[in-house]
DNA sequence: GCAAATTTGTGATTGTTTTCACAAAGGGCG
DNA sequence: CGCCCTTTGTGAAAACAATCACAAATTTGC
């Protein structure tokens, strides 16, 4: 008998292929919409840029979706998708830091859009904060983060702190048990390797555009 | 004799290889505030989580700066990067679009600590967002987007305008002769291809962490 | 000023991702 | 109902990227 992994079957799956899922989930939705109910790689590929091949093989990493000769039902695709990204249940966001880019992200409906619930904000400052941030979101201080965060858990922390914070405040969440960060800071962050970090670094954008056009 | 490629030398570099190298130029600046004087390309590596032999293959792109036996001159790396990134010289934003993101854009300090120039804003509703908006950075009716850039060129836009605006803002961004765009709209945009376009998207990072939480 | 210790720059190697290409499956039209 | 056409799913090949490993160059310490 060869031996099994157990329960963890599922291979480790690219980032990169998660991202395109993403992206595919997002065009599914707008055909739902459109009432169009089935699309084949190929187009579903034009439409972001990608080899027909690719479409398919990365659907192919979680087992088989299409029908040949047709292509894919959008609706049993899109079902699909939203359930292999974990989309299938609301997803519960918070945001730390809510000053300039924080008022910004909190009041943000794309969030809404695309599932994910903006639970509550933690600033320094909250009552500051709340004056100058028009949204249902509650505002908390910081200082209740751990308690809140307890009662109900959270799988995603948003953090948008001033730079000397940033680590401080993702050790803080990573004990209140929060196994995911998306980080706009541009520092850096210790976390323990179970905990998934992405970076968003507008001025490293902003360079490789300054690459190619100097 | 071989075909030369006349004055288009320069082979193409990844993407990859550009941010690498931004991120490389960022320790320098740190380290040149330390008064640091030399590092080594493992040293480098280390701080970022790079291997030491993709440091060197990074930079090996564009020439030879290093000393074996004793590593890099920071302050000589840190000239040459900035030099490669096309940073010797002040690198023109704009943004359109001055919204709730678009505010904290425009007023957001990295920018500048990285030698960026925000020019201008533009918008549908100038007296708002100006407003809204506590900055020294002039904010223009959009209509003035043509004229102003006339006048004196720009390297980069930014662009977060709603999703319904963003083809048309592109097309006449590029019109008027703009080789970049950093576009926060989750919207495709068809440009011509030799305009760079680096796409921002704060859902599909949201959802490729709900993929390694659920 | 010489030998030992470093560290670069780079060809070779390994690993990963994308693309190709085609057999097999299924729908649709006559 | 059956044949033809389309499109899937997937091994094989190609392209691309990261890592290894080592000769060559240079510093450092004695
Ligand atoms: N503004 C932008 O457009 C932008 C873009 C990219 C990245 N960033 C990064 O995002 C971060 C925030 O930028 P910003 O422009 O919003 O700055 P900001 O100063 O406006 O916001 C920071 C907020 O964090 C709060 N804060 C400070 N310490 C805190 C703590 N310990 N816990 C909770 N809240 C705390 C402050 O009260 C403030 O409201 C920075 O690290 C910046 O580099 C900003
Ligand atoms: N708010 C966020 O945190 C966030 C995050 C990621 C992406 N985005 C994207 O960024 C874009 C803007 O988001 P927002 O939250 O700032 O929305 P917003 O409505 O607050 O801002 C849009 C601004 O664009 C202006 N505008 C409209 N048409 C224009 C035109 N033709 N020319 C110039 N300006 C015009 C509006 O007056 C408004 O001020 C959206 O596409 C959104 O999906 C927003």
């Amino acid at each position: 008998m060869p031996p099994t992994d157990g329960e963890a079957e599922r291979k480790i799956i690219p980032q990169a292929v998660i991202k395109r899922l993403s992206l595919y989930s997002r065009i599914l939705q707008d055909l739902e919409l459109e009432n169009v109910e089935k699309i084949s790689s190929a187009d579903l590929g034009r439409r972001l840029g990608f080899n027909s091949a690719q479409v398919r093989k990365d659907l192919a990493c979680f087992g088989q979706f299409g029908v040949p000769g047709f292509g894919y039902y959008v609706s049993d695709l899109r079902k699909n998708l939203r359930s292999i990204l974990g989309k299938d249940r609301t997803v519960r966001v918070i945001l730390i830091g809510v000053g300039n880019l924080g008022s910004a992200l909190i009041s943000y409906h794309g969030f809404t859009k695309q599932g994910f619930k903006m639970m509550w904000g933690f600033e320094a400052q909250p009552e500051a904060a709340t004056q100058r941030v028009r949204s249902e979101v509650p505002i908390y201080h910081v200082d209740e983060l751990e308690s809140k965060i307890q009662g109900e858990s959270v799988d995603i922390a948003v953090l948008a702190v001033p730079a000397t914070e940033i680590q401080s405040i993702a050790e803080r969440v990573v004990a209140a048990g929060v196994k995911a960060i998306l980080n706009f800071v541009p520092a850096r962050i210790e976390v323990p390797e179970e905990v998934q970090v992405r970076y968003v670094d507008l001025a490293l954008e902003l360079e490789s555009l300054s690459y190619y056009v100097r």
